[in-house]
DNA sequence: TCTGGGGTCCTAGGACCC
DNA sequence: TCTGGGGTCCTAGGACCC
């Protein structure tokens, strides 16, 4: 069979599950920050037009919000991951074959002789506006690279009503002549940079290109994406993931730490975090790296530190990489350094094996931990947190959201009340 | 004053081995 | 000039994505 990509983008997603549960919001520009309140992460289309760019600093971009009467918002990531699966749940009736590409995308795959592929794309983008509130732009054609530019067309073309099928030759052709190589999914900076320098600045340029000259100058991927644009499909759907290869958890912190034992605490927490993403996927772990930061804006006082650990065999347990996050701590802390964002990396993953023992673990305290990780877990599953006492309890370190929006749709104090 | 977080893949180069 | 040649494994760094 041969098939027909389909890819699903919802549009300006962070603002748009704002706005779901905020109407008033849809008459306003709406910026949501990153983390810690840093950056701007997504803008509705007002405020994209008021010159807002993507990944700004929230304080560069202050007059500009406070000018305009932007309604700024700190991210909230449990909405989003909710109103997330809420979408992709509504996608899955229209395909079996669906990969879950990011939080805001999706991939379908479907028969290429299905009838009136436009058709198919408005009942899914009308689908998904009903059951979630959430705005998506369509975009088919043969390959993964080219519904990519089929849906960034129809994203910013008011003609296309959101949904564009490339299928016919004269219309891919178009599509290729007026996308940017930026554009391009698979080209980022430094690429469309070079492409830009030897004269091909189109997609429909980068198209012409001949794939073994381009293997041979830039890489084996790259390679990739010039056959895609010529329609040979070479990325396939993946809609049965592998598990993860790493895990991290890193933050930010709301203002800088002098004192070893924030670090400490901070670390500590991060690692009880990635253990849980760690179990939850049925893996153990032989490789803990920590890692510690100043601020990377500040030049002259630069500090960049690392520390790993590495467990024979492979480990799931938090409370044995606890105990070796507070050694590693130790060696990553300085006297005199301000410390702005740090962070733990699990490496180099197996699939957990139960019952398979070292010769030097005693199988009393595997079964004891074994235990008391899965009580751990399935109560921090509801919500309550229990935690370690190294994570410390007043964390003057933490993220700040000074503009959250409520827990609406995961938490039953915060369901919206309608009057 | 204030600048996010979490992933994957590819490649080059060094270490090591026969 | 040139100092053997070639395979494999691992890691660090760089590129990309959202």
């Amino acid at each position: 069979m041969s098939s027909l990509f389909v890819l699903i983008d919802c549009n300006n997603f962070y603002v748009s599950c704002e706005r779901v549960f905020a109407p008033v919001l849809r008459r306003r520009p709406v910026v949501v920050l990153s983390n810690n309140d840093g950056c701007i992460v997504a803008r509705s289309n007002e405020a994209k037009a008021l010159g807002i760019a993507m990944g700004m600093p929230r304080f560069k971009a202050d007059p500009l919000l406070k000018k305009n009467n932007v309604a700024v918002l700190s991210s909230n990531y449990a909405l989003y991951a909710d109103m997330s699966a809420r979408v992709m749940q509504t996608l899955a009736t229209f395909s079996p074959a669906i990969e879950i590409y990011s939080i805001d995308e999706a991939f379908l795959e479907v028969d290429s002789r299905r009838q009136d592929v436009s058709a198919f794309g408005r009942d899914i983008r009308k689908t998904v506006l009903q059951w979630t509130g959430i705005p998506v732009s369509v975009g088919a054609a043969t390959t993964k690279t080219m519904a990519k530019v089929a849906g960034h067309i129809a994203k910013k073309s008011p003609k296309t009503d959101g949904v564009l099928a490339l299928t016919c030759p004269r219309h891919i052709a178009c599509a290729l002549e007026r996308t940017d190589i930026a554009d391009v999914w698979g080209i980022g900076r430094k690429l469309s940079a070079a492409f830009k320098r030897l004269g091909i600045t189109t997609a429909a340029q980068l198209a012409k290109t001949d794939p073994q000259w381009i293997q041979r100058t830039f890489s084996i991927t790259v390679a990739k994406t010039v056959l895609e644009l010529q329609g040979c499909a070479c990325i396939e759907l993946d809609d049965t993931p592998e598990p993860n290869k790493s895990f991290t958890v890193s933050r930010s912190f709301g203002r800088p730490i002098e004192q070893k034992d924030s670090l400490v605490e901070a670390l500590s927490l991060f690692t009880a975090r990635a253990a849980e993403k760690l179990r939850a996927q049925q893996q153990c772990a032989a490789v803990l790296t920590a890692f510690a930061m100043s601020s990377r804006f500040d030049k002259q006082n630069a500090y960049y530190n690392t520390a790993s650990r590495i467990f024979d065999p492979a480990e799931d347990s938090s409370r044995v990489f606890m105990a070796a996050i507070a050694a590693m701590g130790e060696r990553l802390f300085r006297p005199g350094v301000a410390f702005k964002k740090a962070g733990v990396i699990l490496n180099r993953l197996t699939p957990k094996h139960h019952g398979r023992l070292d010769l030097f673990t005693d199988p009393a305290q595997v079964a004891r931990d074994e235990r008391l990780m899965r009580a751990l877990d399935a109560v921090n599953r509801t919500g309550n947190h229990v935690f370690f006492a190294a994570e410390g309890i007043d964390k003057p370190w933490q993220t700040r959201f000074d503009h959250r929006s409520a827990a609406y749709t995961t938490r039953w104090d915060e369901i919206p009340v309608v009057f």
